[in-house]
DNA sequence: TGAACAGTTGAGCAACCGTTCAACTGTATT
DNA sequence: AATACAGTTGAACGGTTGCTCAACTGTTCA
C-alpha cells in the first residue's frame, strides 16, 4: 500500500470533528457499492433500450434484438445481467424465452430520472 | 460495417408488426444516451460517496478527501464530472473551494434507489 | 433421429474509466 | 517576491466491461 495523503486543511478542531461527523453519518460501506452497482444497470443504453422495449409487454430475444438491430448474444449477454439483479424476469414458452420487466420500481426510478433531465 | 445478424423468429405479419410498433415507442436515441449517461453518475461509488458526504452541507476539497481517505486529485477528477453534469456545484471561500448538492433531484433519485435496494 | 431455430455461454478483443503521478494555477501570508 | 497550501489538470497505467465469434444447449417438427 502507498503512503497515504494527509488532510492538511486548516487542521482545526472545529474542521477534523465535522470531517469525522460527516463520516459516522456515511452510510455502511456495503450499502454504497450496492447502490453504485445498482445504478451501474441503468448506466448502459443497451440495458436502457432493452428496458424500454419490453416496458409495454414481454419480448423474446429474437424480437429484442430486432427492435434494437443488435445481435442475440449480445442481447442475451445484457439480459442475464439484468435478470441475476432482479430487473426482469424470463418465461419460456416453446422455442422462445419472453422477458419482461421485474416490477413497477423499474419504471419509477426511470421515470424519476427522465423529470430531472426534462429540466435542464 | 459487418453483416447484421437477422430476424427469424417466427417472421409472421403480428410480430414484425409488434416489433415496429415497440420501436415506435422507443424514446429518441438522443435521449436515451442521455439518460444512461446521468446514470453512469451515479455508477461509480467514489461518486456516490462524495455525494453523501456534501449531503449535510458544504466540504472543501481537502474534507471530502479527509473523509473518503482518497488523494486530493482523485477526489477533484470525480467533482470536475459531477460538476461538468450539474450535480453539485462549487464556491471558492479564500484558498479552499466549497462543494455542495446542487439540488433536491439528486437526493430524491437516490432515495428511490434504496427504497428499491432496501426491499430485497 | 436429425434438421432447424431460439437462446446461452466463455474466451478474446477493444474501448472505456478511475486512480496515480507530476506539474501546474490560484490564493493567502510573511 | 517568496513560500506554503488548496485545488486542478493531463498523461499513463491497469482494471472493467460490452460486443463479437464460435461452440454449445434446449425445443420443435418432420
Amino acid at each position: 500500500m502507498k503512503e497515504k495523503q494527509k488532510h492538511s486543511c486548516e487542521e482545526g478542531i472545529v474542521e477534523l470533528e465535522e470531517v469525522n461527523a460527516r463520516r459516522r453519518a456515511m452510510p455502511e460501506e456495503e450499502e454504497l457499492y450496492e447502490l453504485s452497482d445498482f445504478f451501474k444497470l441503468f448506466a448502459d443504453s443497451t440495458r436502457m433500450r432493452i428496458l424500454f422495449a419490453i416496458d409495454e409487454g414481454p419480448l423474446c430475444v429474437c424480437e429484442i434484438s430486432a427492435v434494437l438491430e443488435m445481435t442475440k448474444s449480445a442481447i442475451s449477454h445484457q439480459l442475464k445481467t439484468l435478470r441475476q439483479n432482479n430487473l426482469i424476469k424470463a418465461q419460456r414458452r416453446g422455442k422462445n424465452v419472453y422477458y419482461s420487466l421485474a416490477d413497477s420500481h423499474v419504471k419509477d426510478i426511470i421515470e424519476k430520472a427522465l423529470e430531472h433531465i426534462e429540466e435542464e
